[in-house]
DNA sequence: CACAGTTTCAAACACATGTTTGAAAAGTAC
DNA sequence: GTACTTTTCAAACATGTGTTTGAAACTGTG
């Protein structure tokens, strides 16, 4: 088994070279041969540790799925042990104190979780299909209920939908999926910094949870 | 030069093929032999008519992209035709109605290009780094610039901020890039139909545009 | 030390990639 | 119908891909 301190180095630099790589350059565009060179080991040792190069994209992606749900989870709790209904302010900040605290936190690979998430909403993997929703269902049902207690005034269909608007947002703001940087030749918006882009969207995306219904 | 029918009829098939696939896999997952295979022509027809696979992709988009934003500016005009200072939900209809006339004019590609641009915002290609602030630059600016007639509160960096936010929202949201499909395992939010998308985001950014400002 | 299991490594594997070639075919103009 | 250009095609090109191999190096244990 690979439990000796060595190999457990050699496994963790790949995961961490090979997370750099994935959210910078996408799945596909990253060779194993980038991702073993630059995590300074053979090439062989990704199908050694993780048995093929999709297992080693799953093996990435679950080593912070886990710790970011349970961040979001452990975030909404103590919000609604504060407050019975939390307000949709106090919804989202749970949601952006999970993502920055997992992007403060170096243990947690940064921001890059985020954005790798972002990725992986436009261009889904397959490795992750069945996994997904069982890690990230209930965390989703949780806080569309703590929506639903928040504006009650909305369908639950309805709520479905601010959610999914809402994570849209939120992901690609964190991810820094900047349309300016595309449409603009110097754009003055810095969507590299977290606590700034934190800042910015928090009276977006709750004056948009609290819109009246679209009828 | 590629001038008789038949040529014409030959690089439109495949641009068209390319438009496809290049939106469901994505540039690097999409190979020469997928595409030529689905337009039905010979593989050397890609190089013969575009140079090469990143000249292809550049030609498949800057068929839709003069036309989408000549809709965009179209449209804006013709809000500010109406009202000299449009609200910010006749700002963002001229953005949505731009989007949805795209989408149901067979001869702009449908969805397609809408999706393409979402999928760009992630994983941008080189060859678009210089054409598109030239084509979009001015888009933004006005759109921008009417954003700030309706909400005077707001600093031209808040500004920028809410436009971005707005348009990652709205090419998303018409992309279909759905976290719900990705987190749970029976989402009942349907993110494919545009018209219905339109209705239920629009009382969404709206609200989030006209939110106080973030100070 | 010697033995077992674990990990590393250079090399080769079979196959897929984008691109080029040169000749055949189709089309055009005088 | 002949000369010329444009377009198509099968084949090959060089290179990059993920993966496998089998031996060497290393590890911990009795």
């Amino acid at each position: 088994m690979a439990e000796s301190a060595k190999a457990l180095e050699t496994s963790a630099r790949i995961l961490d070279a090979a997370e750099k790589l994935f959210v910078e350059h996408g799945f596909h565009a990253t060779s194993m041969r980038l991702i073993t060179q630059a995590a300074g080991v053979n090439i062989a040792a990704v199908n050694y540790y993780f048995g093929s190069k999709d297992g080693l994209f799953k093996a990435v992606f679950e080593r912070r799925a886990e710790p970011f749900s349970q961040l979001m989870l452990a975030h909404l709790d103590e919000a609604e042990r504060v407050n019975p209904v939390p307000s949709a302010l106090q919804i989202v900040h749970a949601f952006t104190n999970a993502a920055l605290q997992m992007g403060n936190e170096p243990d947690y690979g940064g921001q890059l979780f985020v954005k790798l998430l972002a990725r992986t909403f436009v261009e889904p993997h397959p490795a992750l299909k069945e996994s997904m929703p069982r890690r990230y269902g209930e965390v989703s049902r949780r806080y569309i209920a703590a929506l639903g207690r928040a504006m009650p005034h909305l369908s639950e269909l309805e709520l479905h939908w601010r959610f999914h608007f809402l994570s849209s947002a939120l992901f690609n703001a964190f991810a820094g999926n900047n349309v300016l940087r595309l449409f603009m030749a110097q754009p003055i918006v810095n969507a590299r910094d977290p606590e700034l882009v934190a800042r910015m969207l928090l009276p977006f995306v709750v004056a948009g949870l609290n819109a009246p219904s679209a009828g």
